[in-house]
DNA sequence: CACCCCACCTGCGTGC
DNA sequence: TGCACGCAGGTGGGGT
């Protein structure tokens, strides 16, 4: 499910809720995810305030104010939202925040990749360590991509998808990414000009800004913390589009697989 | 170091 | 109707 405009678009519409919240009790579900804490840990956030909603990459932060971190991870179907009152009780909820003011924030999660970890004060969660440069970030330039990807070979796609140089893009972005910007999924890094990364960069960038402001993009089950669908499925351009004609010159969109993943592009517009 | 592959899970759509 | 299979927005550990 989430991308980094995923990500942020829930990191928004929490933090309006849960700043200034208090923690009084944490609960868990009996089956567990690939990492997660341990419910002992959980329940010392009993009685903490959350100061602070930060993302880094597809990772979201809950700062409290004794200095803890919770780091939660979506993986590919974890949700968070809001328990409405008189809902039913639903599948797959694996840890439930209940707040001073009533709200309980829920983490579903069906296929349990995600992670929901808790660090105490002072230590930075390891698994930030190995994330990348933030695409919004002003160090991110053409000139640092160039210089990071000097005479390697690996497809530029594989490149987008490796957290650990930048940050935030999944399979969705890196396949609208490089359809606007007329780059082919299989170009080898060390063959892309300046020009070309300042393209790369610049169709990054416009597309991740317009898909946080619309809502995300909803393929099956994202949803914000409202429980609201994001908007941006319909602008997508190529992702989960084989067969169709590409919107710019018809020729049907391709499907290639790529480190395992589907890889959606236009042969024609994308040749360079 | 660079890169690939597969494991980790459940659910859904398709085709026989 | 049922079953087998392929596919899905994620990482991360182990292999080449």
């Amino acid at each position: 499910m989430p991308e980094l405009p995923e990500v942020e678009v829930i990191r928004r519409g929490l933090a309006t809720k849960l700043v200034g919240e208090r923690i009084v009790a944490v609960s868990q579900g009996d089956k567990r995810l690939r990492r997660q804490a341990e419910l002992p840990e959980l329940e010392s956030l009993a009685g903490c305030a959350i100061t602070r909603l930060a993302r880094r990459g597809k990772y979201l932060l809950l700062r409290l104010d004794r200095g803890q971190t919770v780091l939660i991870h979506l993986g590919m179907t974890g949700r968070l939202f809001f328990q409405t009152d008189h809902c039913p009780p639903l599948p797959h909820v694996h840890f439930v925040f209940h707040c001073q003011s009533g709200h309980k924030l829920l983490y579903q999660d069906v296929r349990r990749f995600g992670q929901v970890l808790l660090y105490p004060a002072g230590v930075t969660p390891p698994a930030l360590a190995q994330v990348g440069l933030e695409p919004f970030s002003r160090r991110l330039t053409p000139e640092w991509l160039a210089a990071r990807t000097a005479g390697r070979h690996r497809p530029i796609k594989n490149l987008l998808l490796d957290g650990r140089l930048v940050a935030g893009i999944g399979n969705i972005y890196a396949a609208e990414t490089l359809f606007a910007a007329g780059m082919h999924p299989q170009t080898p890094v060390g063959q892309v000009s300046l020009k070309g990364w300042g393209k790369v960069l610049q169709s990054l960038r416009r597309i991740l800004r317009r898909a946080i402001r619309a809502g995300g993009t909803t393929i099956a089950t994202f949803a914000d913390c409202e429980g609201q669908s994001g908007l941006f499925a319909v602008q997508l351009r190529v992702y989960g589009r084989a067969g169709e004609p590409c919107p710019i010159c018809g020729t049907p969109i391709a499907r290639l697989v790529m480190a395992g993943r589907s890889t959606f592009f236009c042969p024609a517009c994308q040749s360079g």
